[in-house]
DNA sequence: TCACGAGCCCAACCTATGTTAAGAGACGCA
DNA sequence: TGCGTCTCTTAACATAGGTTGGGCTCGTGA
């Protein structure tokens, strides 16, 4: 279930993921395929880390899909993240001691873990991957204000359209999008978690999208039928990813 | 309304909020006073810097109310956050170029705006200075997941609840409350917008807070009668704040 | 091969919150 | 001194979305 290992391909999902939003040198790009990893396979719905734990190592998701969550009184959640294979959900770990949050499958998942103490010492000889790193973690803070927007002033249809095409971009940009579509790893509970809405009124929604035409939805598989009218539902503007132009071409 | 200066009291509010949630050596408070800047002051309802903007310098709030925000469709907008003097609100644009939202003024505000170029360079020269920078906005993005359980998951009364509890302890932490009270320089339609809510709900939910004792409220000043009582009602646990346990002392 | 659970779907009903409208106090400005 | 302009307040009415409860399908494991 956990194997320690070296091995180049782990690394370069990394490296697609951080090469999405800046440019690396050489020598960086070569010291991030040296970070030390652990392998580990989850199944879906495990945590990775829970809310008060104090990490030692930081989570790069592989393979899989993974969600940042919290908890509250009567078994309510919401979900406050996706992650997706070459994102490192808990890099802020490295100066915020203890979770406030929790990070979980929802698929079956294979992380790479990576001591922060090996990430401490890179980010010293390399201190232009602080600007990667620092970087990564501000346009995870973007994607949680433009949620925000989302959970308090749009309503349930421009919401729901709005992930969709966020998800859209965010698979694109790291290569796993096919053709107009991409796997949709979570159920429409899941997804209500993600919009603060009930499952029921997620099912309703998306009723709406599909009779609308903007999208077919069948078992894992979202196709995007019409990209311009989804982004004008979810009032769709790329900006707050950062991504380098080139991984935002239509 | 703009003057050049290198005075010690401008930075000390800065001092003062970064040593409220990192340790800092007397070489990193050295160079953080020795910061240059330029004060600037602006009246209430102007914006700091705006969406698309491509800032050259970050702007530390002195005195005043300062908030974080993004308009969308017919005139909404959703406030994203709430700054107090200390804070840097837009650190980020050191290493996220293009604003994503917009940053504007609720009252008279003064600010001191400090160069990237300079702020990089003491970075490089005080590597130490990195971690209580990056870990800034990690609280930032701390706070935009615990608004976001809120717009999703919580009512009317319990949102304004874990806002005034959120408030108090950050006005606390900076030594800007007054007794069990602090200063609450927003409408309610500004809170509107930060809870996503109408201003008119924001009026009931407030009539009820007072009717249930938990606080007093006339003029600016808010008065949190019944601590315990508002906690519980907001569900507010200070853990997501990152502050030194001294700060969170009840 | 069947039973069971997970996920999806749908209908009827309910409620928290939005909307519109209007008045009352406070405060700055002419 | 009086006249707008904010802000707060309240009331009546409207609706998006929640809740409950059920039924259908499909995959998995005994």
């Amino acid at each position: 279930m956990s194997e320690s290992l070296n091995s180049r391909p782990e690394q370069e999902r990394l490296l697609r993921k951080l090469e999405s939003i800046v440019d690396l040198s050489a020598e960086e790009r070569q010291g991030l395929l040296a970070l030390p990893i652990t392998v580990k396979s989850l199944d879906a719905d495990r945590d990775i880390v829970r809310e008060r734990d104090r990490p030692a190592e930081c989570a790069l998701v592989l393979e899989g899909f993974v969600c940042r969550y919290k908890l509250i009184a009567d078994g309510k959640r919401q979900i406050t993240g996706f992650y997706l294979p070459g994102d490192i959900p808990d890099l802020q770990s490295l100066y915020v001691e203890v979770m406030d949050h929790s990070l979980g499958t929802l698929t079956a998942t294979r992380v790479a873990l990576i001591p922060h103490d090996s990430v401490r010492s890179l980010l010293r000889r390399h201190p232009g991957l602080v600007e990667a790193f620092w970087r990564d973690t501000l346009i995870d803070a973007a994607m949680f204000r433009e949620w925000m927007i989302g959970l308090g002033r749009r309503d349930a249809y421009a919401r729901i359209a709005h992930l969709f095409c966020e998800l859209f971009v965010r698979h694109r940009a790291v290569r796993l999008t096919n053709g107009d579509g991409f796997d949709l790893h979570a159920t429409q509970a899941e997804l209500g978690d993600a919009l603060g809405l009930s499952t029921v009124h997620v099912n309703r929604v998306l009723q709406d999208l599909r009779k609308d035409g903007l999208i077919a939805l069948r078992g894992k598989r979202l196709t995007i039928l019409e990209w311009d009218e989804l982004k004008r539902a979810g009032e769709f503007d790329p900006l707050y990813l950062h991504l380098k132009s080139a991984d935002l071409a239509e």
